[in-house]
DNA sequence: CATGATAATAAGAATTATTCCTAATTGAGA
DNA sequence: TCTCAATTAGGAATAATTCTTATTATCATG
């Protein structure tokens, strides 16, 4: 992502924390800013060395507390497979997920085609849909052909 | 799920255990029970509570052991959320899910529709898909009424 | 049916991811 | 500037899952 993109996310992000009555702290900023610089849907651990390198004392529980802080006011999103730590996504634009099962690498991909499929009526009885998401889970390359070694 | 039904599928497991040189010892056929008699994607504990009434003795280790080596060769799956404990699935037919983001609750559908969607090439470029599964995320009726009283 | 090799088990310890606790600090409104 | 609720760092605590080890059970084979 460009610098330039960065940085008007992060103005978008900082209008987000006012009106949202969230105070715009050093730390929130760049655990923000590291979710966003990656594709990699990083998990709690690798975003916290991230932002260690610009904020030192950085402690991993307020990189904890400030992700699922803001997955819950739907400013970045949680993702990942169930059998692993949490993973964060900073792209809240709707796409869909690829998974492999064996090392947890997730890779974006679009559908146009899933894009509007239509809800099944049966599903809305169950309750409010909030995301629909496509859910491929697989083997990525690197691991097909590391397991064909064995 | 009919008595006569359960039989049957215990049957198919007792087969598919010895094609896959898996000993069939009774906390394992109890194990895979207790996973197929419930529509509710029970978690671990959950599975070794239900075992327990029947096999007093069983460890909790053993529940987790099998699980994962059931959903390892693909005998039962794995699903849920990634903010939660693992969740298992006794239903290997194709079909999706509505879960509920605050308390957990997964529900299964189908659809017609999704069945045959087209995984986009950019996908097989990634790697080898092995299942397509939709994940619909929200609240569910139960606690977007118990949200509202907040 | 008895036996031996080996897979599987129970129990509890260990590990790992995540959350909680508390005292100190800080952002932002008055 | 002053005030105070929100936020933080650091470490302790918790909860889910996995590991270790001694014992037991399964099952192929004789
Ligand atoms: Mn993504
Ligand atoms: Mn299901
Ligand atoms: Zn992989
Ligand atoms: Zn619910």
């Amino acid at each position: 992502m460009k610098s330039v993109d960065i940085t008007h996310r992060l103005n978008v992000f900082q209008e987000a924390c006012e009106r949202l009555g969230l105070k715009i702290t050093h730390q929130r900023m760049e655990i923000y800013r590291a979710v966003i610089m990656t594709e990699n849907h990083p998990d709690a651990v690798s975003v916290y060395h991230r932002v260690k390198k610009r904020i030192p004392m950085i402690s991993l529980d307020t990189v904890y507390r400030n992700l699922k802080l803001l997955a819950k006011h739907g400013l970045i999103s949680i993702v990942g497979l169930s059998q692993e730590s949490l993973r964060f996504d900073g792209n809240m634009t709707p796409h869909h997920h690829f998974a492999c099962v064996k090392c947890g690498m997730i890779r974006d991909f679009n559908s146009p085609a899933i894009g509007h499929l239509p809800i099944p009526e049966e599903v809305k009885g169950f309750g409010s849909p909030v995301s629909v998401h496509l859910e491929v889970k697989g083997l990525c390359a690197t691991c097909k052909k590391s397991s064909r070694r064995n």
